[in-house]
DNA sequence: AGTAAGACTTGGAAGAATCTTC
DNA sequence: GAAGATTCTTCCAAGTCTTACT
């Protein structure tokens, strides 16, 4: 590999965008100017309106000043970033506006630059890499409550980049005027490179697409024999379960935390005892397909049409979802869109009238006439008539199928959790096309069991 | 046995691309 | 054809599990 894609420097702004300090303009040093952008651009956001985020980005921007802008720049209220965010909302409006042979240029550009270093060779084989670029200099974006929200995130350099490679491969170049951190051979390990980032020194690593070898089917490949072992294991577990929970309560209070014993490294410990690769993780996983596949059996009716297979699908996934508790907040936008398509339930239900009026009068026309030309209209207004009649029918179980979903989130379960073969497997049996429940991702990412799966495969 | 560092996975949000609708 | 909605993709923080260390 090449190592990784460093993030464009900063380019300094044009010299009629102003940064205000206290009313009035003040031209700042570059490295001062870069920070101050960083938080310029999220003007907008709520977390520049908190004010963990306020103070930290105000202590961490204060230390990267020279001593001249620090001794005037003491308070954040007095900093005006209001002339550089507007000159970031309209640069990127522009880029939006860019004429199409602008946009297809810049698109080459970056598919260069993917095809330049984002592949590997791994084994012989040419393998995509999933994240090849450093994260770029910015604000840190803690969730929740993050004590570190609004930190500085250093640009990280060649000099910070430790590259792993085989031995007989080429060694990447560094940026031309630098060096690596460290070259290391370590074929134990799946990273291409890695670094230390500032705000919680934790590794960062560039790793492989989730498409590529050593990413695929290591769980659900191997896992046929764990699974096994589940379902008498379950049947046993359940009794041994209730026995040692009367066991545990009986040396404590009410208040007592009943599991201070049993933490996850306690429990893999055990589980790992019990067969190699056994894990909690392995648990969730078999539940979670186990459970689609049960419900898929139960939902899909071979008789339904496309449409209707696909919400039963989709019933069964959102059964799998709500086993892993992956919930979410219904969207912001749910309401005003569930509104639209019931506005476009209501307009195909008046079109359906007026196709059944036509075709009434179309008949009553063929009886009077009794020619050719009129026998055709009437075979053309019920061909009318069953397309709105379909058309209707899908927009219904759109509108279900919305509402069922609205706060459950669907891909994590479909992504990470679900064997594919068993989707691969049941869109085969009923004649639904992959495409309706993959997309362009998920496929490659399934590759290996849409070529793998028949339509009697079972988990 | 407990803890810290390292490796790797997961989850959700933001941004980009694409589709719809007027 | 542009504005808005929807879907796809990328990004990256944070979680889980493993390994190394004391």
């Amino acid at each position: 590999h090449k190592g990784p894609y460093f993030a464009p420097l900063y380019e300094p702004l044009p010299d009629d965008v102003k940064f205000y300090y206290d009313g009035k303009p003040m031209k700042l040093n570059v490295a001062t100017e870069e920070i101050a952008t960083f938080y310029a651009k999220m003007l907008d956001h709520e977390y520049t309106t908190k004010e963990i985020f306020q103070n930290n980005f105000f202590h961490d921007w204060r230390k990267e000043m020279t001593s001249e802008e620090r001794k005037k720049i003491k308070h954040l209220e007095k900093c005006d970033f209001k002339e550089m965010h507007k000159y970031f909302v309209d640069k990127n409006e522009a880029r939006k506006a860019l004429p199409k042979e602008e946009k297809q240029k810049l698109k080459e550009e970056a598919d260069k630059i993917q095809e330049e270093y984002g592949y590997c060779i791994l084994d012989g084989h040419r393998e995509k890499i999933g994240n090849f670029k450093t994260e770029p200099p910015g604000l840190f974006r803690g969730r929740g409550d993050h004590p570190k929200m609004g930190m500085l995130k250093k640009r990280i350099m060649p000099e910070d980049v430790i590259i792993n490679c085989s031995k007989d491969s080429k060694t990447p170049e560094p940026p031309s005027g630098h060096k690596w951190k460290e070259v290391r051979c370590d074929n134990t390990v799946t990273w291409l490179a890695s670094w230390t980032e500032n705000i919680q020194n934790s590794i960062k690593y560039i790793m492989l697409n989730p498409s590529s070898k050593l990413k695929v089917g290591v769980l659900f490949l191997v896992r046929p024999s764990v699974c096994h072992l589940i379902d008498p294991f379950y049947a046993t577990v359940h009794v041994r379960v209730f026995k040692n929970l009367q066991l545990f309560m009986e040396n404590k209070d009410p208040g007592d935390d009943l599991f201070d014993r049993l933490n996850t490294t306690v429990l893999n410990k055990h589980l790992q005892d019990l067969m190699d690769g056994l894990t909690a993780k392995v648990f969730r996983t078999y539940n979670a397909s186990i459970t689609l596949q049960e419900q898929l059996k139960a939902l899909t009716n071979a008789e339904d049409n496309v449409a209707a297979k696909l919400l039963s699908y989709n019933r069964a996934n959102r059964a799998v979802a709500i086993l892993c508790n992956h919930q979410r907040a219904t969207p912001k936008s749910f309401e005003k869109s569930m509104q639209n398509l019931q506005a476009k339930i209501d307009a195909k239900k008046e079109q359906l009238a007026e196709a059944q009026m036509e075709l009434k009068r179309a008949k009553a026309d063929l009886k009077a006439k009794k020619d050719v030309k009129s026998k055709a209209a009437v075979e053309k207004k019920k061909k009318l008539l069953e397309k709105i009649q379909e058309q209707l029918l899908k927009l219904n179980v759109q509108a279900t199928d919305k509402e069922e979903n609205k706060q459950i989130a669907l891909g994590t379960s479909k992504l990470n959790y679900l064997d594919p073969r068993i989707s691969v497997a049941w869109c085969k049996k009923f004649g639904v096309p992959i495409e309706k429940i993959y997309n362009k991702t998920q496929r490659e990412k399934f590759a290996w069991a849409i070529d793998m799966a028949d339509e009697d495969f079972e988990f």
